[in-house]
RNA sequence: GGACAGGUGGCAGAGCGGUUGAAUGCUCCGGUCUUGAAAACCGGCAGACCUUCACGGGUCUCGUGGGUUCGAAUCCCACCCUGUCCGCCA
């Protein structure tokens, strides 16, 4: 972490901030070793540039005193003492930065003030949309999947392992068919720009986003120390990275599909049944960089657009506002998206939508410039799935369900899937 | 994977180890002139960090990291990236 200083304007944000977490405790003495560490920095800082300013000084001199063929052995040895010096007290320094750059990797975002204190039993629901089908009659997705002929597991975990799975003949021309919607839907008609980006990033990418270096065990990693991406919002947010963007140029909207890859650590054994939980899933992302004054709003207007993905096909959910200690390490401020699927009787979560503030940004350094000539400022990004495929596969398959196990396709996708019936 | 070539400011493109954070041109911004525009002319135009109430002062950055040196864009080493050719290949 290189932006020191505009992190440390975060610590006191931090304090108080993180009373409204659960894990508290665990950070306060982590930010007050990080505030030592600045104290002890910046005064490291001054003391070497105090030395530098000196040398480059005396340097002059040595230059004019040779160019007049006169001697300046006094002024090289006094030089190359202060030299041993400067070296010492930036070694000093480098450990402090090492260290302080640790910890505030680690600390996570600020929830926003209109997120609700305490943990998952706080999360709101702020609405529900649609009628959400009596579970009576209706076989769970994996049933009904593999009596179609469409879903294969067994051979899922026979190629990969398990929490892989195969999808074929109409299951397989039904990610098509969602890939394809859900693209269309949000280039043509919610003003995004389509990209394909790659699936395997590196480690500063990972570092960008937030999921390093906290959560490097949760991430599939190559050899050459490539990461499988959990999410395009990690090769998507990245593509700015680094860059300071005209005001004119915001908000900015970029889309993609792309698999996902999440070694789900330690989720074993709970809601992993069928499509529920898997290693590597599908989906379509949005992201969003917008000035810090409109990414309230932006939250809104992104969280829409989701919502329109599940109205349009006619899936019943929910939007959950998460409180803060459910919301996500990077999130300042999270909306889940959850649909039903009555053949397992849940409502499961198909997006996820937040505005990271800052967060992000900081750790990418992408930036904008309010006006010409004014301070480049951090923007603030948004991203949010449009959706995760597995789940609306489920609600799909459970919410459409025939009583003679066969499946209606919903209106939207017909077109893309070449057919109005899974049979 | 092998062999060469190269990585300098928004772009193009200079740069004998010593006022080079960096010539020059273009773009862009402001102004003069003009009925308006163009042209011409004048001026401005990187970022980060430390410090200051402020004016300002200081440090760092010429792909990245290390080394040599009193002093490195300039010399040495490693790595990364780009281009060209060869090999391989969807």
């Amino acid at each position: 972490m290189h932006d020191l200083r505009t992190l440390r304007d975060n610590l006191e944000a931090l304090r108080s901030g993180m009373r409204r977490r659960l894990q508290l405790d665990a950070l306060a003495p982590r930010i007050d070793r990080a505030e030592v560490l600045d104290g002890e920095r910046r005064s490291l800082i001054q003391q070497v540039e105090e030395r530098k300013a000196k040398r480059n000084a005396v340097s002059q001199d040595v230059a004019r005193l040779k160019k007049q063929k006169e001697n300046a052995d006094d002024l090289v040895r006094d030089m190359r003492a202060l030299g041993d010096e400067i070296a010492t007290m930036e070694e000093r320094l480098a450990e402090r930065e090492q260290e302080l750059g640790d910890i505030l990797l680690q600390l996570p975002n600020i929830p926003l003030a209109d997120v609700p204190d305490g943990g998952e039993e706080s999360n709101r629901v702020v609405r529900t949309w649609g009628e959400p089908r009596a579970s009576e009659g209706v076989r769970p997705h994996w049933e009904i999947g593999e009596q179609l002929g469409i879903l294969d597991l067994a051979a899922g975990a026979k190629v990969s392992g398990s929490g892989f799975i195969v999808l074929r003949s109409g299951g397989a021309r039904l990610v098509r068919a969602l890939m394809s919607f859900m693209l269309d839907l949000h280039t043509r008609e919610h003003g995004y720009e389509e990209a394909w980006v790659p699936f395997l990033v590196n480690r500063d990418t990972m570092t960008g986003t937030g999921q390093l270096p906290k959560f490097e065990e949760d991430a599939y990693r190559t050899d050459d120390d490539l990461f499988l991406i959990p999410t395009a919002e990690v090769p998507l947010t990245n593509l700015l990275r680094g860059e300071i963007l005209e005001a004119s140029a915001l908000p900015r909207a970029l889309t993609a599909y792309t698999p996902c890859f999440r070694r789900e650590a330690g989720a074993a054994g709970k809601d992993t049944r069928g499509l529920i939980r898997v290693h590597q899933f599908d989906k379509v992302e949005l992201v969003r960089f917008a000035p810090p004054e409109s990414s309230a709003e932006q939250l809104e207007l992104l969280t829409g657009h989701a919502e329109r993905v599940l109205q349009l096909l006619g899936l019943p959910y929910r939007v959950l506002l998460l409180a803060a200690g459910d919301t996500g390490f990077s999130s300042a401020k999270t909306y889940d998206l959850e649909v039903w699927a009555p053949g397992v009787g849940k409502w499961l979560e198909v997006s996820s939508c937040s505005n990271f503030g800052e967060f992000q940004a900081r750790r990418a350094n992408i930036r904008y410039r309010p006006a010409p000539g004014e301070k480049p400022r951090f923007v603030h990004t948004l991203n949010g799935s449009a959706l995760a495929f597995p789940r609306t596969i489920i609600a799909i398959l459970e919410h459409y369900q025939r009583p003679d196990g066969t499946v209606t396709i919903p209106d939207v996708l017909r077109p893309y899937f070449g057919g109005d019936l899974l049979a």
